[in-house]
DNA sequence: GTCTATAATTCGATAGAC
DNA sequence: GTCTATCGAATTATAGAC
């Protein structure tokens, strides 16, 4: 390893994080088949030979573009009774927050109709979603928790931000607190639901 | 028209409908972009021009294959505590009961990263799910308390059926109806939630 | 009514000049 | 490091023989 690979940021750094850059954005905008290189390449002003030469083919383009972390809170640290309020804002800073990037929606837009995106999210569940709900009851439980967790999220995601419906689009961050906030609790903290 | 194509049951129609199972299939498996018109010839043994003939464009042959009914039940007729255990238990009919067909799969599939399908499931929100929950409640909540259960049954048959993600695959429907019938049932009936 | 042949695009990926 | 040119494959859709 060079000096200049390992100190220097080269033009080559700067040219490969455009073209990631662009191609985040076509793919979460339209999903894996809908983004071509062609058009990943003229988003980032640059000849679509370029894209290959940087990242070898478009599987592995995406793989690069679908790198997620939720950096979910952990959930024995607060008041138990706050589990579903913690979550579901946490939620809304990862879609809206002024930090949040295309990660998730590049997963969630693809995985319906490509596999390795299914796959990807899959694992973000079970290494980021499952273990973090398992630390707040029985671990038997988690995996099932979880998942219910995970399907009124989605589904919100999906609703809100892809589908885009209407009603669903013009809740407030509010309203989506007082509303999915206390179902999400329910999901985690109930009892009897085995 | 003739004779013949208002009684009969010609050899055109066979083919037609035969054309249009193997569309359902194979758009409901991999998706607008997955199906190809020559995959979905192979599956009905025919010509790809056929298929063309019959149904003029890809589009069309999707139009076709992505009709849905939900046929949910008129929630004025059954207890207003039951409300939410008769919507997830409608669910699991229209995602696995014997008359279950792929139409819903279909629309999901897509409706990611293909505008008509997209705007087609929004079509069934509006006409088929938002007036059953208006009738049940103020109209004015109506549009947000349908798009909260959407978001829900949507997120579980994403979850459970496309994404597959273990832990919700793995659910009973007692499981299901145990859990996810409440969190309904305080979508469509909670007051204080505006 | 069915099929062969093919037009017209678009795609991912490669070779090679500079 | 960047671009031109192009390959080979796949796609939707059409024209026309039989």
């Amino acid at each position: 390893m060079t000096q200049n690979q390992a100190k220097k940021i080269s033009k080559s750094d700067r040219t490969r994080a455009h073209i990631l850059e662009a191609a985040r954005l076509l793919f979460a905008e339209r999903g894996y088949d809908g983004a071509s290189i062609r058009d990943v390449a003229a988003h980032a002003s640059i000849d679509p030979a370029m894209v290959i030469r940087y990242f070898r083919s478009k599987d592995e383009l995406f793989a690069r573009a679908a790198i997620v972390d939720l950096h979910l809170p952990e959930l024995r640290m607060i008041d138990r009774a706050a589990i579903g309020e913690t979550l579901i804002r946490r939620f809304l800073e990862i879609w809206e927050g002024p930090a949040s990037g295309p990660g998730m929606t590049i997963l969630l837009r693809s995985a319906m109709s490509n596999d390795y995106a299914a796959e990807k999210l899959r694992e973000v569940f079970a290494s980021q979603v499952r273990p973090v709900v398992a630390a707040v009851g029985d671990p038997a439980d988690a995996g099932r928790r979880a998942g219910l967790v995970s399907s009124q999220l989605l589904g919100l995601a999906m609703c809100r931000y892809l589908l885009r419906l209407p009603p669903v689009v013009a809740l407030s961050h509010d309203e989506i607190i007082r509303n999915v906030g206390p179902a999400l609790q329910r999901y985690v903290t109930e009892e009897d639901l085995s």
